[in-house]
DNA sequence: TAGATTGTTAATCGATTAACAATC
DNA sequence: TAGATTGTTAATCGATTAACAATC
């Protein structure tokens, strides 16, 4: 990837930001569900505990624009929310590492919302190839060149055991995909034009469990 | 909690800084188990691709004191950041939603090296109810409560649908635990004396699908 | 109209990065 | 000793918060 595209990209809406857009999309989609029209940053500050400054600055990324003593409506919310993460189209993704992780993972429905189809499943063990997880055939980690090429996959959602993770990647060097979600700890060793996700539940726990003591004794 | 709790407990870390500790203590256990005995903030830096300075910033938190010219002791950094995350003590959990994701938390290897252990389950669906998954009993939901005070569980995992989410909340603030993982994208009212940390997986989705198209073309 | 809310511009705050003396 | 690395203090950078004119 390109510095300018870098730059471009950093400049568009910081990384807090873009992780905070899913919760109030999920809040508006609720408001639309109850007939609800219009909804203002005051009234979606109070529901998620926020100020309502830093609600008009995160939805302002989307180019949604508010009326004044209004609000925004609700469905041009949703869909501005929804285009800027682009939500709205089908993102391909293939599984690899058909653990219990993995196949929570493979119907998720919040994910199946968002755009996220899982097209195809691979695994390192052999006695798991060729069976069928959540409906998907589960193919030998081997052939994943050919299963990203075959399903048009541009993206893998990795879970394997850490023992495993950079030779896969070592595979999907080879690959057309664009993005790895990596549910390992393992930093990968991967060429820059792959955009590599970490997703560690352990910086999750960390933070809980550092915070923990000072809820304690009150 | 009070005020002061507050206050002292940010001025300690950084969520940044503890999100990164884990990744940190992950790498340095891996150069323990090769042998090796010291380790240097520059070489952490390049192993994670971070800046020395970072890095040495982020150690600081955790009272490690390095050697000039030499770097850290392994022993001594792994000791510290489990000490600092309270990684070095058992945190009884009891998982509530026992779906695809709660079964795959409940026997997670990494979290269980880091102190969590999980001593109960519950769902809401009749039929689950006494059933066993992962070698632990299921309770209904309703008796949270009991399961909680006979375990002594300080932690509850939140893996149940939204639509259930914020009743298990109603009833939980009723209990004695300190602190809810809730996986969950539902925003939970609950008086604040629990900690209710959100892990929410959409929030990872988004970043890695708004920078995607950022990769397309190169 | 009066008042609430938006979007923009400015101020503040905190985290990251830089600089450098201390030191092994 | 010379040189690499630490920890501290200062500078920079970016995100959050505040202020306020515009406006429905």
């Amino acid at each position: 990837m390109s510095k300018i595209n870098e730059k471009f990209k950093q400049s568009i809406a910081s990384i807090p930001t873009i992780k905070s857009l899913p919760s109030y999309l999920n809040l508006v989609k609720r408001a639309s569900a109850e007939g609800t029209s219009i909804i203002s940053a005051t009234n979606i500050a109070r529901e998620l505990d926020l100020e309502p400054i830093q609600v008009r600055k995160d939805l302002a990324v989307t180019g949604i624009i508010g009326k004044p003593r209004i609000g925004y409506n609700v469905e041009e919310l949703i869909q501005a929310i929804q285009s800027f993460l682009n939500w709205d189209v089908k993102h391909k993704a293939v599984i690899v590492g058909c653990g219990n992780l993995g196949s929570a993972l493979m119907n998720y429905g919040e994910l199946k919302n968002h755009g996220l189809t899982i097209v195809g499943a691979a695994d390192a063990s052999p006695e798991k190839v060729g069976t069928k997880k959540m409906g998907i055939t589960i193919s030998a980690v081997d052939d994943l060149p050919v299963l990203i090429k075959k399903t048009g996959a541009t993206m893998v959602i990795l879970t394997v055991p850490p023992s495993e993770a950079q030779s896969v990647a070592d595979i999907l060097d080879t690959t057309d995909i664009k993005a790895i979600w990596n549910f390992t700890n393992v930093k990968l060793k991967i060429s820059n034009r792959i955009l590599v996700l970490m997703e560690d539940l352990s910086s999750g726990f960390a933070v809980l469990s550092f915070h923990l003591p000072f809820y304690k004794e009150d």
